[in-house]
DNA sequence: TTGCGTGCAAAGGTTTTGCATGGCA
DNA sequence: TGCCATGCAAAACCTTTGCACGCAA
């Protein structure tokens, strides 16, 4: 059922993605990426296969800590994703899916005591992994 | 320790944050918001009271749901805005405050099980309220 | 051949910056 | 008076759009 036809472009982004399958990546990242590998492509053209992208639901759009950019994040095989919550470094851009029983208790508790339904697409947890606050930590001695 | 002058477009702006503490705000909602007050306010000059009371700490910027504005709540005497997650409905822009026992369980679950350090400020957590989802409901009805 | 994909340039929107002027303390 | 705050215009930045051309099927 794959829509449209099949280009470099198109490919080299998955790539990416797959590659990079527990980061997010802007439009730069991977504009920066083609260049390397050779495949020099337009801004537009990249905006473009990633809107087709994610109307096919093979990437999620978010937006970036500063909120200046879109950061976009390969979803695969994992249809469970609309479904978790995901946490993000701020550090090292690596993304943590909170796929697990705790999510029911976020979602009751937060739709039992505070009246609300939780929306997970579109949500972004920020924080920082362990090995980057350890790091961070090991910078300030 | 008020740090900088008083005047009339800070005092205004911080007006209304008081009086919609419950709410964000874009820079439009306050350059309108001043303009019918009959203190009509250049942008940058918003902006840049904006960064002020951030950095002072008596307000918060998220980003909206779309990615494409900053969006600014109120937090004044609130200390305790750092330390819980904020509920925002998409439609009607409410904010809650999560503020209860059930932040400690959050926090050590994805800490204890995820090895991430949440961080509140710059998290905010999507979603709709009851009375949106209500009213979305029965608009389809 | 058909029509989707691409590159280029221009436009749209929000936010930032430089500089001269205005106003608080 | 000294400095911070403001207004204005211009610039920076990300993203979208229009149009002609290229290319997959």
């Amino acid at each position: 059922m794959q829509k449209g036809y099949q280009t470099k472009s198109k490919q080299s982004i998955l790539n990416f993605f797959q590659e990079h399958a527990n980061q997010t990546a802007t439009v730069s990242d991977l504009c920066q990426y083609l260049e390397d590998m050779n495949i020099p492509t337009n801004k537009s053209t990249i905006y473009r296969c990633l809107d087709r992208l994610l109307e096919q639901g093979q990437i999620t759009k978010y937006v970036s800590d500063d909120g200046k950019k879109a950061i976009y994040q390969y979803i695969g095989s994992n249809q469970n994703c609309q479904h978790h919550l995901h946490l993000k470094c701020t550090n090292c851009g690596r993304i943590i899916h909170l796929d697990c029983h705790f999510m029911d208790e976020i979602k009751n508790h937060i739709l039992e005591s505070h009246q609300f339904y939780l929306q997970c697409d579109s949500t972004i947890i920020y924080g920082q992994c362990k090995d980057c606050k350890e790091q961070c930590n090991t910078d300030i001695d």
